[in-house]
RNA sequence: GCGCGCUUAGCUCAGUGGUAGAGCACAUCCUUCACACGGAUGGGGUCGCAGGUUCGAACCCUGCAGCGCGCACCA
């Protein structure tokens, strides 16, 4: 092993053990299995979709959620898969033609441009999946399933058609969130609200019974005009209560309009009064529905104005239509001021212009079971962590609104609907349609087409992409009508870990899925992960540019290195703002156990004799700092498992840090190099490597869910496992290592360690005050030494970097020899006359007067009679100790400043 | 407007009543035979502000401020 590189390399490493994974099929869950079920279902990504950091991080905590399940002797499924993204991906392939052959999916027809975007997904699917196996996920991909797959579109029908029966789906003309762009119909969940700079139009419209006199309204919207049935203003405001009922003359077209009255309407907004336009805005349609007035659409579906009676401004551009109305009121004289205006936009998530509340026909759905839902969550039966998104939730459930659940796509679930075509005209002008029409045969809704397809034709529309991803958790364990054994088995999932970003979007539909379609919840707990900023605090995005690729990470650090990084500094409960300088530290924590491997395996190769040393007697020969890294290691793991059931992966990974590198490396190891050199004894050699092994080995365990690769690798290598067996499949002993040892004994042993680490830590110091840290020959003399310190006399000149260690009793100091107290003795440092007198005599009395103010505070504690009173004994004890402490230092130190003269 | 978070060292963050912590960055030293992707030492914080509870508050309570995020029919 000496012959390797020094540093660790990742990459080849890696590639390797995901592949014998994959080969020993190690991922793969048996639901015949006797052990008990442990699921989690991934969030799909979109198939077209490349992994970003978000991916890395919800990925990572799976994988380690999963592969810890596996160790604690779980029968493990992770089932993978992707979704099939309708919006996205449908404008990724429109964007390609247009671009590359000048068409529209329209110039193709239906049929083959589906047929371009199943290529386009047959090109690309593959891609993040490959980037979440080289990220090292142990998913199961025997059961990687799409959610355009034939059973999984089956389902989908199966759901519509279910609810569709049980009245829940409905089709009606409604205000929809409409994205000119896209062309389609969105749901609430697709707008983002985005504060915009706009302007605020005061015009004036004149009243019809009296020329000259005027009704002042303001609007964001002038370009919608024409599409004004009304002006209503509140009944209780005493400005207006004269003109409810009277008639003003709308400018272009100019057609009289009535004045109502409507509460909606704040009074103290603007002048009162309020333009009506059903057509184009949700409020001003529920207004009209009210008072029973007219629709007037005046818009085009992509946006542009539709008024032939107003020519100036028919076939404009909404936004250029706006300004050009606003001209045309300033003509008029009936523009009365511009003010600039701050408001809320519903921005398309998509495509990132401003939706635009239009009428039309559209399939909309009233949830189901959810009563069932809200209380699974509100009464911890389904589990949110960090537990303040149930509150979210719970606000959500409380304000449903039924679900635009149709499409104006082409990519997607088709709706299974099918209209006879001699009444197709009818039932496509219907307001509404209910389930009567069923029965009348007018209309067929089914999994399968009608016998007779010939005489029917289907809806057009297809379905919210999220109207399939709410049936994943069991459609994709189950066919339709089958209770399989997987289902049995792995239903109701585990864990799910997603973004709180779809909460909405997914979270709480999959659980009035789970609960209607199979009743039960989908899942018992849900993890919700921070999301990944940039060290401005900018959201990851691609326009900004300020997201890495992880895949270049992964090049850079190793996948162990990124995911390690990335877990560290994932906070529970906020937002986690990225450096790759994390990423560099994961990458650096791998090499520092590759390195201590390595060390132990150049130990094997010195000419030294090893004795024989049976397991049984390792711990009887076992000195303490063998002990203490046995004990520490037998806390970690106890530790762990609590952290684990507390889900605080961040913590974890720091706990797995801090042993490695502080306490094994930086202590352990340092103290005992001594027994693996050539000098040795042969038993404290073996004692020696036996304690390495047993930590090591247990340790590469404990991290391996975080750093798959590097510890499979290092347990083969170090010979802890055989060639053909994997870490991953090892279950954790539940024994501790010391179970054999009183825990009076290894206190025991445990405080002598400490007490070494400590000295040797004060020598240090010492040496470095004196400008002599790096000399590794300075002697040292211990005065007043405990009476073990003997046997650990080479191991603490070893830490201290001493060359020699005189334990004398009698030791008289020379004057201004610098000294420590440490908890086996006091010790000088000799300086055979090298040291400034005077600075010294400075650092002695600045060290005197620190103390003593120490002790004044610890004194005037003690004096405080409550304090004694009501403080526990233990911290009052605590406090004593400490003065005597401090006492007894100072009294050193005033005679050792009294010996410089 | 309502709700939820956050505010601790230069940066990113731990720390849920008992003498303020880590990593990075910084400074000095060390190319000592596991590791410079390393080791040693050190400087650096009135824990957002103001009150309150308590013997004792970064931590509990109440206000306030700043930042962020949800939700909401302000034209």
């Amino acid at each position: 092993m000496s012959d390797l590189p020094k540093a660790y390399e990742p990459q080849a490493v890696e590639a390797k053990w995901y592949a014998a994974w994959i080969e020993g099929k190690c991922f793969e869950a048996d639901p015949s299995s006797e052990k008990p079920a442990y699921s989690i279902v991934i969030p799909p990504p979109n198939v077209t979709g490349i992994l970003h950091l978000g991916h890395v991080l919800n990925n990572t905590i799976q994988d380690v959620l999963a592969r810890r399940a596996r160790q604690k002797g779980m029968e493990v499924l992770w089932l993978p898969g992707t979704d099939h993204a309708g919006i996205a991906t449908q404008a990724k392939v429109e964007r390609e033609l247009r671009e590359n052959e000048k068409l529209t999916r329209r110039d193709l027809g239906r049929d083959e441009f589906l047929k371009r975007v199943w290529a386009f997904k047959d090109k690309h699917g593959d891609i993040i999946i490959n980037q979440l196996k080289r990220l090292g996920c142990s998913c199961d991909w025997s059961r990687e399933r799409f959610t355009m797959d034939a059973e999984y579109t089956k389902w989908v029908s199966h759901v519509f058609v279910e609810l569709f029966k049980e009245g829940l789906i409905y089709r009606g003309k409604r205000i929809v969130n409409w994205c000119p762009v896209s062309l389609t119909a969105l749901s609430d969940e697709e707008v983002v609200m985005t504060p915009q700079r706009s302007k605020l139009y005061f015009m004036k419209y004149e009243f019809t019974d009296a020329p000259g006199e005027f009704l002042e309204i303001s609007t964001t919207r002038p370009e919608t005009l024409m599409g004004d049935v009304a002006v209503a203003v509140n009944p209780k405001d005493p400005r207006h209560a004269k003109n409810i009922g009277r008639m003003v003359y709308r400018p272009f077209p100019h057609t009289p309009i009535p004045v109502i009255a409507d509460d909606h309407v704040d009074i103290e907004f603007g002048t009162g009064a309020l333009k009506i336009t059903p057509a184009h805005d949700k409020s001003d349609f529920e207004i009209g529905l009210r008072h029973g007035l007219e629709i007037i659409d005046v818009l085009t579906p992509d946006g542009h104005v539709n008024c032939p009676e107003v020519p100036e401004l028919h076939g404009l551009d909404r936004f250029v239509a706006r300004k050009k109305a606003a001209a045309m009121l300033e003509e008029r004289g009936l523009l009365l001021k511009v003010e600039e205006y701050e408001n809320n936009v519903g921005f398309s998530e998509r495509a990132h212009v401003p939706i635009e509340p239009r009428i039309s026909m559209q399939w909309f759905l009233k949830y189901p079971c959810v009563k069932e839902a809200a209380d699974a969550v509100a009464t911890g039966e389904i589990q949110f962590r960090p537990e303040r998104w149930a509150k979210t939730y719970a606000h959500w459930m409380e304000n449903l609104q039924d679900w635009c659940i149709s499409r104006q796509l082409w990519w997607g679930h088709q709706i299974p609907v099918w209209y006879r075509k001699d009444k197709l005209d009818d039932l496509k002008n219907a307001e509404s349609l209910d389930t009567s029409h069923l029965s009348h045969g007018d209309l067929f809704v089914g999994v399968e087409p009608p016998a007779d397809a010939d005489n029917w034709v289907r809806d057009e529309d297809v379905m919210d992409t999220w109207f399939s991803s709410w049936l994943w958790p069991f459609a994709t364990m189950t066919n339709v009508g089958e209770k399989s054994a997987t289902l049995k088995k792995f239903h109701p999932t585990t864990d799910l870990v997603t973004g709180p970003d779809i909460i909405f979007f997914w979270v709480a539909r999959m659980i009035m899925a789970g609960f209607r379609f199979e009743g039960e919840l989908p899942f018992k707990n849900v993890y919700f992960t921070s999301i990944i900023r940039d060290l401005q605090g900018r959201k990851m995005s691609k326009s900004l540019g300020n997201s890495p690729d992880p895949i270049d990470l992964m090049e850079k650090y190793g996948a162990d290195g990124l995911r390690f990084g990335l877990m560290r500094i994932a906070p529970v409960g906020s937002d986690v703002r990225f450096d790759e300088s994390s990423v560099e530290e994961g990458r650096n924590f791998a090499n520092k156990l590759y390195n201590a491997c390595r060390f132990r395996q150049m130990a094997d190769e010195i000419e030294a004799p090893t004795a024989e040393v049976g397991d049984d007697e390792v711990i009887g020969m076992a000195n303490c700092f063998h002990v203490d890294i046995l004990a520490k290691l037998d806390q970690l793991a106890v530790d762990l498992e609590r952290i684990y059931g507390e889900y605080r992966f961040g913590e974890i990974a720091q706990r797995l840090y801090d042993f490695l590198w502080g306490e094994f490396c930086d202590k352990f190891l340092e103290a005992v190099k001594g027994d693996l050199r050539e000098s040795a004894t042969p038993e404290a050699r073996a004692v020696t490597l036996s304690v390495f092994d047993t930590v090591m080995s247990r340790f590469l365990q404990l991290l391996h869910p975080y750093m798959p690769h590097v510890t499979e690798e290092l347990s083969l290598r170090m010979g802890y496992l055989e060639e053909g067996e994997f870490l991953m499949q090892e279950p954790l002993p539940d024994e501790p290592v010391l179970a054999g040892l009183a825990a009076e004994e290894i206190a025991a042993e445990q405080s002598k360690a400490a007490a070494i680490y400590e000295t040797a830590g004060r020598v240090r110091n010492l040496k470095a005050e004196y400008h002599v840290g790096s000399r590794r020959d300075v002697k040292l003399v211990v005065k007043g030494a405990v009476e073990w310190l003997s046997e650990q006399q080479q191991v603490l000149a070893l830490l201290s970097g001493a060359g020699e260690i005189v334990l004398d009793a009698a030791y008289d100091a020379p004057k201004g020899t610098p000294v420590s107290l440490t908890p086996v003795g006091e010790i000088y440092l000799p300086l055979e006359g090298l040291i400034d007198v005077e600075a010294e005599k400075i650092r002695l009395s600045r060290e005197i007067a620190r103390i003593e103010q120490e002790v004044v505070r610890c004194e005037t504690k003690l004096g405080n009679e409550s304090f004694v009173a009501r403080a526990p004994a233990a911290v009052v004890e605590q406090e004593k100790a400490r003065i005597v402490e401090w006492q007894g230092k100072l009294v050193q130190l005033r005679e050792m400043l009294a010996g410089l003269g």
